[in-house]
DNA sequence: TTGACATATTCCTATATGGGAATATACCGT
DNA sequence: ACGGTATATTCCCATATAGGAATATGTCAA
């Protein structure tokens, strides 16, 4: 089996980097098909393609004005990705807080004295 | 050109569901290869091929102990990813808080106008 | 209608993939 | 050294890509 295809998903349409710089100026903002590509200094059809993928995938919305077509990225479609990613928060984040964490998982097997297991989130 | 290697970057790596699996379940704890075949349900040495893109992309770390091989999530890999997410996190939230946004950026600029735009970063 | 502009699609090709099967490599205990 | 266990690698292949070039589709204006 080949890979995935990169409109199955989210995480494949955004593994293409011109496609999280198209997201990236998209993000909040309406444009036509050739300001995104002269802005970005990518070929016309490239860009076509591209917003083809984004928009199989929901990651962008598109609008029809005259004879342009108006893209704008659709936030929602990167949660996903994001509350994912989140999932590894507490394992990254600094000092203080995997100290916290070890002195839980120490409190939890280790001395009953020390009970943080009930401490938040957040 | 061809799609960009799967080891180039962790957006390439990631995009791969099985190895968010692989991820997920060694977030945290360090596991032989065996047994993270065995807990995902897949096939060795798929496991092995999976874990050496990851290695690539310093998304596992591994290390050896008598023949088998430990992996562990180095989660700071992801990082990366979920800052780019978070990027558009201003565009997804709720009502409430794309108001508070709204109301802060006019306040920092005095602007009349509601220019999601010029905003600036937390 | 015709022409000009804006976007989308098609065709081509080198390159990489992930799975399965088979095999290689590394390490252990005896 | 040997057999057995734990991982890694290789080979094969159907499938999909991204970019470039060329072309098709669509829309407006006169």
């Amino acid at each position: 089996m080949a890979r995935a295809s990169t409109t199955s998903d989210a995480f494949n349409a955004v593994a293409e980097p011109r496609r999280r710089e198209i997201l990236s100026y998209l993000a909040g903002i309406e444009r036509p098909v050739g300001e995104i590509a002269e802005a970005l200094g990518l070929e016309q059809p490239s860009v076509s393609k591209h917003l083809r993928v984004l928009k199989d995938v929901g990651l962008v919305r598109m609008r029809c004005q005259g004879r342009q077509k108006l893209y704008r990225t659709n936030a929602e479609a990167i949660r996903p990705l994001h509350a994912w990613a989140a999932t590894f928060e507490r394992y990254w984040q600094h000092q203080l807080t995997r100290v916290k964490a070890r002195a839980e998982a120490m409190a939890r097997q280790g001395s009953p004295q020390l009970d943080l297991s009930k401490s938040k989130e957040k």
